[in-house]
DNA sequence: TCACTTTCGATATATTATACCGCGCTCGCA
DNA sequence: TGCGAGCGCGGTATAATATATCGAAAGTGA
């Protein structure tokens, strides 16, 4: 583990598979959905799966033009709107950042728990929470198009793992 | 109803009434923890209350100097800062934006409802939320220290009211 | 091949937020 | 009542995040 993912306990896993898998999704939902996947998308991404920690537009930028290719903050929030707008990737409005869906092609309302020690983000999609939530919002006439929901905290791991 | 404020359907209450309660509860929130509610803080927190939207920093910076006060983003953040420090006021994360805390005072896991069609938002402390995203996070081990929790859509008044 | 649409490069600029410095006021205390 | 320590604030500069716009290139379908 690298000196800069503190404690990913997310360890454990075969993170390649998780990008593989993520790019493999991300081809079917497009293809399904008649959208373009493009090599700047695809790029773009990969990025975003290079870690489970939400990844900032600058910062995926800096690593666009490592790969020699020129881009500029367009380029990246482009590519980014549109993975997001086919439930590719999360934002994390609290962090001003990004992250790979990990469920991408369900429907799904999803929370994040961050840590603040490692920053990995972790995406839940317990129903019992989006289930009060309706409640909440029914219960005063609301009609729900979007949910932020980002508990920031300390992971298992860090907390004391 | 002014056109800047449709659908303002927090109607039939007296506003005037929600900002003077607002910053006598403020004073006695700073001084029973010693803190000191100078009047650019007054006055930072009375123009978070001028509508029950949220407003950008900014917004309130234009305020500032429209009262004749020399100000600079420093001085908005400041104020924001401790006005959010001491619970007086929330930050929207989804909106980059301030609005007063409901619930000055006491201590609560606020949920927010904010309609995309008039621009307010609604503060709950919705107690069943609150119980799911508690159970969520401990069942995975988490130890929450802070919650973004922002439901956008329409409220019932403009979603046919 | 041609017309059409989408994607992308490129430049400029908007919006939101913070780092830093120094002064003066307030408050506690002798 | 004077003093020192800390806090609040004015002010400048700059960082970090995001969007508007335009034209060229590349893919798409007839």
């Amino acid at each position: 583990m690298s000196s800069s993912t503190p404690h990913l306990h997310i360890a454990d896993h075969d993170h390649a598979k998780c990008v593989a898998g993520a790019l493999a999704a991300a081809r079917d939902v497009c293809a399904q959905r008649g959208e373009r996947f493009t090599e700047l998308r695809g790029r773009v991404l990969e990025l975003v799966w290079e870690s489970h920690r939400p990844i900032g537009a600058y910062a995926i930028l800096e690593r666009l033009r490592a790969d020699g290719r020129s881009a500029a903050p367009p380029t990246v929030y482009r590519a980014l709107d549109f993975l997001m707008s086919v439930g590719l990737v999360h934002r994390i409005e609290s962090l001003n950042a990004y992250i790979g869906c990990a469920h991408p092609g369900q429907r799904h309302a999803s929370q994040f728990l961050i840590c603040t020690d490692c920053g990995t983000a972790v995406e839940l999609d317990d129903p019992a929470v989006a289930g009060a939530l309706a409640q909440a919002a029914e219960k005063r006439g609301f009609k729900v198009e979007a949910r932020v929901v980002e508990l920031s905290g300390h992971c298992a791991s860090c907390a004391q793992g």
